[in-house]
RNA sequence: GGGCGCGUAGCUCAGCUGGAUAGAGCACCUCCCUUCUAAGGAGGCGGUCCUAGGUUCGAAUCCUAGCGCGCUCACCA
């Protein structure tokens, strides 16, 4: 419609002066004022040299003169509020319509970017961090995809370290041949180890601590710490019997994540394992050192200089030779640009706690050569917490809100819910357990997604998690009604009439789908699930009005009916194809 | 202490490429189911947009300083 073009036009010929496009300010009209788009006069007031109103006035009528869609416009005081024909509006939905990948890039035709989310360790079942961490990771991928992007969805599992050897260590000392049973999972069983561990070595610490030892000495001294140590050394020197511990224990955790990601909804295209990849980081240090990059001190350690960039020295292998957190992510990234060579961005999702972290793996990346590494972005999230007074999440000492207790829990409310409203009838148990784990995770998941990423979260179990209002469940139903009120109807209907009077509720409507394309790139372009998740609370709501507010099937005029029904027809989907963006799936009844 | 991030209604959050009277949900109070799903809708109550300066015709939004909170600065991951 060339709004910009046109305006820019209308400078020139009204007041012979030439603007950039850039100065021009348009914007959605405020809904409590009368129109469709509005420009804001203000900054033109230098070359109309005129007052704002006349400046709206002419520029109005130098508008409704030269666009045809443009059907009417109005001033209050430096905003020129224009309106577009009802035609027009009719017109944008009947193309919407007519597209049945509405809002959605071709397949593909974009770059290839990696999303790299949830990389758990190997010692402990996943919590409430991770479920944020997958949900949003998943989604970014999803929405990345809408974009036209071919996408990769990867993790690198924390499978050795100090860390597994504790669990390990434990269950050798304790575990009696304990195995996973239907009632207790892998990674439950695992996780039970470490915290075991964690209590006991705090007690020897304490001991030592109590016996006069400084603190800081103690924390190196107890028994269990020292033995857990010797095992991660033999675990490196492949020792078979360790070895043999390690890949059974892993084994445990494995099949017990698949179970959560399995009820999660996410997936993954590859994944990599930091008990391959630290080889990796080790021999790209020793290149690094050769190309002057690094530099080994007295002691035998490896680091790398970041004082030019303004940092500190950052250590990548230690004075014994093992390698740290930093080693195995060098190794991890490289192994990944040479497995996609055509690789043209990798998404990390992971927390704020580690920004100085990826700040710093990145600038390595480029001091190595590696030109890719201004492709690599840090999607770093905030925190979840739980609400004052209930403590902290800590894994170590088994306190953390377990990943599939919540979403246990999340289903039994859904269940709850719905045998109250009691709106089930004739429906098999099956489908019914199906149905309140769609719910129950709808609600899990909008409650996660729609915070922006980076900010930190409050999450109270009993309250927050709600299913009126701004909810999952609340668009869920919404779905579940438009599919409702469609079941009685069954007709093709073609392109609807350009003349019929649209109502406010309708027009709302229209220009609520028109925003969907746009939503979906800024999504992208900021790796925001939250606003998809806020756009389709916006559209829900506002078919919400639009139902309550005029009939849907009960009209007499055809084209009206018509009209109605596909723009009821064509929320749905939109509703659906956003909340897929998010994981969600959407139930036709409940 | 240095760095990074955040601070909007009692609570949980939108809005932040500067624009009109700062928006939702929850909670609390009124109304609306013999009509297409009331997990809904309409309305009410509720604000020093952390504070103080600055830039601007115009600041919740940009800049500076301060305060508060979180994270980080490990031969942890």
């Amino acid at each position: 419609m060339r709004l910009i073009e046109t305006l820019v036009e209308g400078i020139q010929s009204l007041y012979g002066e030439t603007i950039s496009a850039k100065t021009i300010q348009v914007q959605s009209t405020r809904k409590d004022f009368q129109g469709d788009l509005t420009i804001v006069t203000f900054p033109l007031l230098r070359q109309s040299k005129k007052s704002p109103e006349q400046t709206g006035e002419e520029l109005g009528s130098y508008l409704l003169e030269n666009i045809e869609v443009i059907s009417g416009f109005n001033i209050v005081k430096g905003f020129l509020n224009i309106s577009f024909s009802n035609a027009y509006w009719i017109g944008r939905f009947n193309e919407a319509v007519a597209d049945l990948n509405y809002g959605f890039s071709k397949p593909n035709t974009g770059s290839t970017v990696m999303v790299e989310y949830s990389s758990p360790n190997t010692n402990k079942p996943l919590h409430l961090g991770h479920v944020r961490n997958n949900l949003l990771g998943y989604s970014v991928a999803e929405i990345l995809k809408a974009n036209g992007h071919k996408v990769v969805k990867v993790q690198v599992i924390n499978d050795r370290g100090i860390h597994i050897c504790k669990s390990m260590l434990a269950y050798k000392k304790w575990g009696k041949g304990e195995e996973p049973t239907s009632e207790l999972k892998g990674d439950k069983l695992v996780g039970n180890y470490y915290v075991k561990f964690e209590k006991n070595s705090k007690a020897e610490i304490q001991a030592l601590v109590d016996s006069g030892v400084e603190e800081k000495v103690a924390k190196t001294q107890g028994a269990l710490i020292q033995e857990a140590q010797e095992m991660l050394l033999k675990w490196e020197a492949k020792d078979p019997e360790v070895y043999a511990l390690w890949e059974k224990m892993n084994g445990w955790c494995y099949d017990g994540f698949d179970v959560t990601y399995k009820n999660m909804g996410v997936d993954f295209d590859k994944l990599y394992y930091e008990s391959i990849t630290y080889l990796e980081g080790k021999i790209r240090v020793e290149e690094g050192i050769e190309k002057g990059v690094f530099f080994r001190k007295e002691d035998g350690s490896v680091w790398c200089d970041l004082a030019s960039e303004g940092l500190d020295e950052k250590l990548v292998l230690r004075a014994d030779g093992t390698s740290v957190y930093m080693t195995q992510d060098i190794g991890t990234a490289i192994f990944r640009y040479n497995d996609y060579p055509d690789l043209n961005g990798l998404v990390y999702t992971v927390g704020n706690e580690q920004d100085y972290h990826f700040r710093v793996l990145f600038l390595i990346l480029k001091k190595l050569g590696f030109s890719w590494a201004e492709s690599c972005y840090h999607l770093s999230y905030g925190m979840v917490g739980l609400p004052k007074g209930m403590g902290k999440m800590k894994s170590r000492e088994g306190t953390a809100v377990d990943a599939d207790d919540l979403m246990e829990e999340m289903a039994r409310t859904a269940k709850s819910i719905s045998e109250e409203l009691g709106k089930l009838g004739g429906m098999s148990i099956k489908d019914k357990t199906d149905l309140y784990n769609v719910i129950g995770m709808g609600a899990l998941k909008y409650f996660m997604l729609k915070v922006d990423p980076k900010k930190s979260m409050v999450f109270n179990p009993e309250e927050s998690v709600d299913f009126s209002g701004n909810t999952g469940p609340f668009i869920q139903y919404t779905h579940a009604r438009i599919c409702s009120i469609l079941s009685n109807v069954d007709k093709k209907i073609g392109a609807i009439d350009l003349m019929i009077a649209l109502e406010p509720c309708e027009k709302m409507l229209i220009k609520l789908l028109d925003d969907y394309p746009r939503i979906i790139k800024e999504a992208g372009e900021k790796y925001s699930p939250a606003m998809v998740a806020n756009y389709a609370y916006d559209l829900v709501k506002g078919y919400n009005h639009f139902y309550q507010t005029v009939p849907i099937l009960k009209v007499d005029d055809e084209n009206v009916l018509n009209f109605r029904i596909v723009l009821s027809r064509k929320v749905k989907v939109v509703i659906a194809s956003a909340m897929q963006l998010l994981g969600v799936k959407m139930p036709e009844r409940m």
